[in-house]
Formats: structure tokens, sequence, C-alpha cells
DNA sequence: TTAATTTTCCCCTTTTAAGGGGATATCCAA
DNA sequence: TTGGATATCCCCTTAAAAGGGGAAAATTAA
């Protein structure tokens, strides 16, 4: 019997996990955390066993859950279960301790087998995700901090006067980076930057 | 006793609307839909109730599918229920003839009450939505279908010239789709055309 | 069957971005 | 301390987009 808490704003997502953790006798539900303080309040008497954990909640994000709950040096272990596929995020929870991600439209059986696993000390990926990961280690685009400033600017839509103009630079400075981020990211053209822009999350659209 | 007919490709999700329906004696469950093509085989032996419709479905839309209910003349509610609160898709359900638009964070007695004042003909909009609706009286952004179509193609990093070869249509033409782009959405250039674009939901980000 | 919108095409000029280099301080990490 | 990346600035040319019109077919809606 492997004991499962979730972490899931979510209460029609909610509902369904617990719905299909029940049916078997194999889970036992420890509870449920709608935010980040329910869930350090419930993981105090959680001593074993495997955590669902959304990554986007109210109050927190589930990177730092899953940091606390490793640093705790429980026997635990995080399932990463979002609908986001972001190629950082996936990224910085492996690096904050998850031992799989799931996408939420995973089925009941894989995620059955997810925390199955888990309980063998075993991955499991989400399709997408597992492109996402190999990607990973082949060419990582690493945009400098500069380069992700004058990208939110650019997003905005100004132009390489007007950035120049904020950043107190040269025009031809930003036209340089502008020129550095269309390499980098292998873009044709502003819209198209902007679009990885956004599907990399280096850019937040109103909607995520 | 209303009868419900499920239409949602995420299984979590579907989990939890069975869930939390079948709890109660007041909702029977006639059926649940993951594509376009399954919806429209149940709905032939749907005569009267409810539906709970997803917006993006992997082979359709759940525009298309309230469209094709509504037009049957059988005596059915659409409630829209979907992750998605951008403008245009609330102003197209409500078109097309959906009655309420929940978004998924809703609470099971949210979705319960929504389906049971669906069957007295009243609406229900979550918060967010609403705020959104009352937007729309203001000032609607109404693109048109070639505008959008030439919208995701400048999303894709085409140039015009190239978007003119795709179309089958003059360069010039494309330039007053892309000036009329501009104009309609209030953005200064490609780059703030693309962000709107995202954030109104006109060109998927990868990660909705 | 009108009227309105959409789609198509065209003129013009100016501004901006893109594509091709290069160069020098600076800062960070191996 | 010595590379390597970063951030800054500069040259050039060409391509593309933006801004300002206008106008005729084709659809669509009233």
């Amino acid at each position: 019997m492997i004991p499962v808490l979730i972490v899931e704003d979510h209460p029609l997502v909610a509902e369904g996990l617990k719905s299909i953790l029940s049916n078997s006798a194999e889970f036992a539900i420890h509870g449920l955390a709608v935010n980040g303080a329910a869930f350090k309040q419930q993981f105090e008497t959680f001593k074993t066993g495997v955590i669902l954990m959304d990554i986007r909640l109210p109050d927190t994000s589930g990177i730092e859950l899953c940091k606390h709950a490793v640093a705790s040096g429980k026997p635990i272990k995080v399932i990463a279960l979002t609908t986001f596929n972001q190629q950082y995020l996936i990224k910085e929870m492996l690096d904050a301790g998850a031992i799989s991600y799931l996408l939420k439209n995973a089925t009941p059986d894989e995620i059955r087998e997810a925390i199955r696993l888990a309980g063998q000390n075993q991955s499991m990926f989400s399709k997408l995700v597992k492109q996402q990961i190999n990607q990973l280690s082949d060419k990582t685009i690493v945009l400098s901090k500069r380069e992700i400033e004058v990208l939110c600017l650019i997003a905005q839509g100004l132009t390489n006067i007007e950035i120049a103009d904020k950043l107190f630079i040269s025009q031809l400075t930003v036209d340089s980076h502008r020129k550095n981020l269309l390499l980098k990211t292998g873009s044709k053209n502003s819209a198209a930057l902007i679009k990885f822009a956004v599907d990399e999350g280096y850019v937040k659209s109103r909607n995520e």
C-alpha cells in the first residue's frame, strides 16, 4: 500500500486523482493540499510514499515544494503532474529532485504506473516530456540576462531605439542583442522570436 | 434527473467530472466523448439534457460541436468547460449557443450548480469570464478568417512574400492584411502583434 | 437587393530589421 | 590566470515592415 499525497489546486483534477487512486487497495491517499501552506502542514505527518505535485500553485511553485520535500531527507518520491511542457520547468523540477514528470493529459493507468515505479525508485515521463529532455542534452539554448531583458521589451513592441533609451545603452548594442537572439533561438524574424519566447516561457502569456 | 453528456479529452478531468456527478442521484451521465467523432455518435442518442463541453479537442473544437448540437434543435444546453479565458473563445462559444462558460478551476459545487441552472435555462460564468464578457461590449476586436490565417503564418516566421506564395495571393494583399492586423489589434509591430495573438489565443502556444 | 464587410490589389515613402562582417572592455568560471 | 561568454559599440548593405493613402471585386448579412 503506497501512501500518496496530492498537491493540486484544480478541484476537478484533484477529484479525478482521488477517484482513480481510491478504487484500488494499492494506494492510500494521505491527503490533498490545494496550496503550499497546506502542503507544508500535511507534509509534517507524511513519513514515506509518493507526492503528486502540481507545479503552478496559488501561493508558491511545486518546484519550491519539491525542494522542501527532498531536503527533509524522508523516503519520499515526488512526481510532477502539470499541464506545462516547458523545457525550463522540466529542468528545474528534475534538478529539484522530482523522479518523474507527467502531463495532465496522462491516463489513469499511466499515473498509477508512475506511482508504482516511483516506489521502486524508477522514473516515468510523458512522451512529449521525453522529447524535451532529449533536446535538453543536445542543444541547450541559454539566453543571457541582458538578452532576456531585451527579448521582453521586444515582445512589448518596443523598437531598438526605444529599448536603447530604456536601458541607457546604444541602439547598436540592442541591435547586437537582437541579432544574437535570432541566432541563438534559430528564429527568422521578430515574429518567430516572440512565438519562441512564449513557448519557452521567457515571455509569459496572459493565460499561463 | 438531468442527463449529462461529457465532452472532454483529458482523462483526469473526465474522471473528476464523472466522480462529482455520480455521487448524486440528481444527474445521469449519458456518456463521455473524448473527441468530436465520439461526440457526434453519442449525440445521436442524446435526446435532452446538458452537455459539458471542453473547447480544445484532438480532432475539432468544442465551438463546432456546440453549433452542431444547437442546430439539431433538441432541447439541450451546452456548458463550456475549459482552461481558456480568452475573449474571442468566449465570444465564439456564446455565439455558437453555449449557455454558460466555466473555467476548469471551478469547484464541484459550481459545476453542479451550473448544470442545474442550465436545466432552468439560466446562465453561469466564472468570475474571470464575467470580466472578459464585460470588456467584450466595450472594444471588440474581430479578426476575419483570412486575417487569422495570415496571423498564424506570421507567427511561424514567414515573410509577406512567403505567405503570399503559400496562400496563392499577391504579396500586396498580405501587406494589406498585415497592416489591418496591426491597426485592429493596436500593435506597433510584428513582435507586439504575436504577443497579442498568443494572449488572445489566435496563435496557440505549444504549452496550452 | 442593397449595404457592409472582406478580400483582393495597387501606389508611394520612410523606418526598422536582418545579414554580413569586426572590435574592445568586462566578467565569470575553470 | 586564462579562456569563454557577455555586453558594449561600430561599419556596411539589403530586405522587410510600417505608415500613408486608394480602389475594385467578392462575400456575407441585413
